[in-house]
DNA sequence: TATTTACATGAACAAATGTTCATCTTTTTT
DNA sequence: AAAAAAGATGAACATTTGTTCATGTAAATA
């Protein structure tokens, strides 16, 4: 029940360890090498390593939750919406760019129910999204395309990210990120 | 040497294995199980876990970078070669969805020195599709954003597609996916 | 200071996993 | 029909892996 400080060492070591490695392939035996205890002592921080896993993603998908909410309950339209989200998307990959990674590639390996429950939620924000998405076509700010087709591509646009922000020392200007982003997702690549 | 049915049957109903259950879960007794015989049979098909991973993956990018070599050899313009790279990697994903999920998803489970000749080929076709944009840009043809995001941006609006292939029951129009993933990528979202 | 809580250790275990081997049967090739 | 190749089996193996337990020490709280 403490707050305490050794936990989020803990917690920060372990989770770059498992970005490194994969969950999978991350052993108990790992974590405690890497952070110079023994195995056994890893049980003193958590219950197991399914709850380790279900942890970091739950954790990072709530916050994509709370940024996309308060855009939604708004006034703004629909055009000025998503360009909300993408901003939230982009700062909050930003700031917690190996959470961000173990949700893209991890989360096929909780076991349920927690997978389920998982895949539900995410489920809900891609609809989320997608209300946006059909809201701009129905008032003419979008094309007519189709919803699903474009909600889909919109997230794999902003699913990328992360990677730049992992596999480079470059340090990256957000506002520029979010502005060549935003211009793909609404512009395209071509001039005209 | 021989062209075998039995094989071929062993290497599908596999890779829909590997698929559902990603690979570092599925055992070797999981594949003996779905194909109805014993464990130590499987070694009469393969030669190793690490293998079998191995021809999947090594298959398919391979027919990846058959399909954007002749593109990049033409005379046509960087948009029209970004226009015939977007469809041959539709066709590619619709003929063959499972080992595109599996390019996707289950390349990090490669071993080296095996995982570094896939990464190093994955960069090579990823460099193909940015010279393409690259020479788009200086044409005039594309907006003057920064090309590796772009290049990476478009790759990921082609990479999730494969789900929609597998997780459907609908017969999908790949004319039709290809006339709204080009419409996306090439204008955006944005009517204006 | 006394006591509870947090942090740490070594040993052990049961289950799971990739792989090998000797052997047998079926199918294909000569 | 004989020989060779392909397909299949059961038993066994050495490792690896997640987890538990009893016990000890350091730190925080009362």
């Amino acid at each position: 029940m403490k707050k305490s400080t050794k936990k989020e060492r803990f917690l920060t070591v372990v989770l770059k360890l498992i970005h490194k490695k994969g969950f999978k392939a991350t052993t108990m035996r790992d974590i405690a090498h890497d952070l110079n205890f023994e195995v056994a002592n890893v049980y003193n921080y958590i219950d197991s390593k399914q709850s380790l896993l279900e942890e970091y993603l739950f954790d990072i998908q709530d916050e994509f939750h709370s940024a996309i909410d308060p855009i939604l309950d708004s006034s703004h339209t629909a055009k000025e919406k998503l360009s909300l989200i993408i901003s939230s998307y982009i700062r909050i990959t930003a700031q917690r760019p190996y959470e961000q990674a173990l949700l893209v590639n991890e989360w096929r390996n909780l076991k349920e129910p927690k997978l389920q429950e998982f895949v539900e939620r995410r489920k809900a924000y891609e609809n989320k999204l997608q209300g946006v998405v059909t809201a701009g076509v129905e008032q003419g700010e979008f094309r007519s395309l189709n919803v699903e087709i474009a909600t889909q591509t919109i997230l794999a646009s902003l699913r990328w990210l992360y990677q730049r922000y992992l596999e480079t020392e470059v340090k990256l200007n957000p506002v520029e990120i979010d502005r060549q982003l935003t211009t793909l997702i609404f512009e395209g690549i071509s001039k005209n």
